[in-house]
DNA sequence: ATCAACATGTAGCCTATGTTACATTTCAAA
DNA sequence: TTTGAAATGTAACATAGGCTACATGTTGAT
């Protein structure tokens, strides 16, 4: 009843190799996607922060985004590394330009998604808890498209 | 220029408790998600193994995630005693009710988003991918809206 | 000018998810 | 029936992201 754990030499299943390696590539790419979404969830706190209480610090950072100030200093670390923050000790965080590039580019994708949500029907609350998570996932060519959904009508 | 590390006694900005408070909330179940993203992605891979070459074998499953055999064995110990697959020493794996259950609901979602990305014009590739990442983070109310669009026109 | 309270930093621990390298088991074929 | 290649399992390591507990720095108020 269980198949044999080794294939039979010739027989076999067809070569299958495309779907399930097109997937895993998807999948792949989602999980790569990962490694940037905590830098995008950074930067865009630290744009949001700077803009509306003039700087953005870590005990700010860590109630934006629900983690302790442990967390946040971790990362931030990692941040600077890559280039997207510049941190001094006891001092305010502030993004390099590459990471206000990528501030402005995650903050105007979070808004066309929620807003196309929203546009949808779905609800203002669940427009933005899903966005917050969607948003990471979005190619340029859908972001396009709901872009130019948006605009019409 | 750099603001005080303290905030002025009864100063301060106004209660900004809610705006920061809500998106921390939301950040967290994003995050707090990413834990069953991985049960969601390995049981739906397991039923359709299952289906398409009658039994989900680790290597099976590790070509079609796109990780070694190595990251499916551990991972599978995990899903085993969450309750969603059963195993044995060098069997094939299978899904429990509750993983099946599972299995069902994460496919149905995942091919209502990309039926959805497709329905506004998105190309059948970039569909595919991007519901890869998106299905994890559509609540079951966007998920309705998606399908009483799609019932629509 | 002092100092207590708050912000920040550090040490050490945990889990999840990846890896490579090597050991063991299975089974189709010689 | 033997056997070797493929499948599976295990050991040991790395990184990311959480945490608590504790140490150190800063500064508004006294």
């Amino acid at each position: 009843m269980a198949r044999s754990l080794r294939k039979p030499k010739a027989a076999g299943r067809p070569p299958e190799v495309r779907p399930s390696a097109q997937q895993a590539e998807n999948l792949r790419r989602s999980r790569r996607d990962r490694a940037v979404e905590t830098a995008q969830d950074y930067v865009e706190a630290i744009a949001d922060l700077s803009a509306s209480l003039g700087e953005a610090r870590v005990v700010d950072l860590a109630r934006r985004l629900g983690v302790t100030h442990v967390t946040v200093n971790r990362t931030l670390t990692r941040l600077q590394q890559a280039g997207y923050v510049n941190t001094q000790p006891y001092r305010a965080i502030f993004l390099t330009d590459s990471g206000r590039k990528l501030a402005d580019e995650c903050k105007r994708r979070h808004q066309t998604v929620a807003a196309f949500l929203r546009k949808l029907g779905v609800s203002e609350k669940t427009a933005e808890l899903d966005a917050e998570g969607i948003e990471h996932h979005v190619s340029p060519e859908t972001l396009a498209t709901f872009e130019k959904l948006l605009a019409r009508r």
